[in-house]
DNA sequence: ACCTCACCATACTCTTGCGTATGGTAGCAC
DNA sequence: GTGCTACCATACGCAAGAGTATGGTGAGGT
């Protein structure tokens, strides 16, 4: 019940701390679950703490939403981003997409916040930004600029939407094996020869 | 503000008025909306009518979910059931999947909700419906029955994520040309010659 | 050694939204 | 026309969670 979080009981707490529990929250339990009185209460404190560090809980959002941003973009596309061929590029794309990577995790749960008006901006950006990503990998492989955004799109949505069957309805149930099956027809379907 | 749902100004409510009226709430503002005093008010009554014909919230909530999942099995598969050749009968359900169709609304609304116990199961069993209706179409066109899945799954994370971009994030944010134009892209793409 | 201030606890208030208690009224049976 | 009952209003109680007020404490600089 009460997992307590805390790296090595630290004695006293920095904002940063707060930011990262609460992106832990957001990635187990969803944005509703970022209470301040839950989170000092698995940080090990109260919640005179908090509103030492931060003046509201919009505030922690907001700046854990502005962490998040700036370790995602890096982290999803500086992987990749070196990988020379489109092709190749686009296919290790899709086969980390499943890895339950934090960063995808989170991503998935700030999809089910989306009324938030904190959370819309932010997911706004990133999701342009990658399917920019994409839109130019399908560009460089040499399909039309029309095509090559009709394609991104439609390949990000499959992506978007394998997150939430997997991830929100925990539907499928999948095992290893026939993960790998079913990313490789999708490599098959959506990446031309 | 106050724009009164009411069909014709009836005095008296049935239950099903509130499961309706639910619904509308969900369609327009999501499943976190439909707290019994907002929506008595926008029926023009008060709680006080609320609890004679509903127990609880989470009462009407499950009520008003059956509803849904009674009229949406019909109302999505009815229309292109009859369709003998399943290209295209796949082709006309995708083409009818972005017509701002209710149901798609709700479905839409609803995946933002599978935190909560009683939209999960529903959804859960809907998701399934349709996608077991995918993966049949699939295989009478002629997929291997292990394909035929994959295709399926792909076809309906693409729709689960259409939706969740353009109904949620409000991202594309396409006209009506350039959406045509999609959907036949993702026709061509994801329907095998 | 102590002083400071960054960090934290305790004890409130306020708002929101669910649910209850109880009494009122309108339409139908007879 | 009177009474029953289905429907509704008003006025509560109650819990959760945000935010405030105020006082305490311990680690680091001098």
């Amino acid at each position: 019940m009460l997992h307590v979080v805390e790296k090595f009981e630290r004695t006293r707490l920095s904002a940063a701390d707060w930011e990262v529990g609460a992106l832990d929250l957001i990635a187990s339990q969803g944005v509703g679950a970022v209470a301040v009185e839950a989170l000092a209460r698995q940080l090990g404190v109260t919640k005179g703490s908090f509103y030492w560090h931060f003046p509201t809980r919009e505030a922690l959002l907001k700046a854990a939403l502005e962490r998040w941003e700036r370790q995602d973009t890096d982290h999803v596309f500086g992987q990749v981003e070196p990988i020379a061929d489109p092709r190749e590029r686009l296919g290790e794309l899709f086969r980390r997409s499943g890895r339950e990577a934090r960063s995808h995790v989170i991503y998935s749960a700030l999809l089910q916040a989306l009324d938030h008006p904190l959370v819309q901006p932010v997911m706004e950006r990133v999701s342009q930004r990658r399917m920019d990503f994409l839109a130019r990998a399908y560009r460089q492989i040499g399909m039309e600029r029309r095509q090559a955004l009709h394609r991104a799109r439609l390949a990000y949505a499959a992506y978007v939407g394998f997150l939430q069957l997997t991830l929100q309805l925990g539907m499928p149930r999948l095992d290893h094996a026939e993960f790998d099956a079913y990313v490789e027809h999708v490599i098959a379907t959506l990446i031309p020869a």
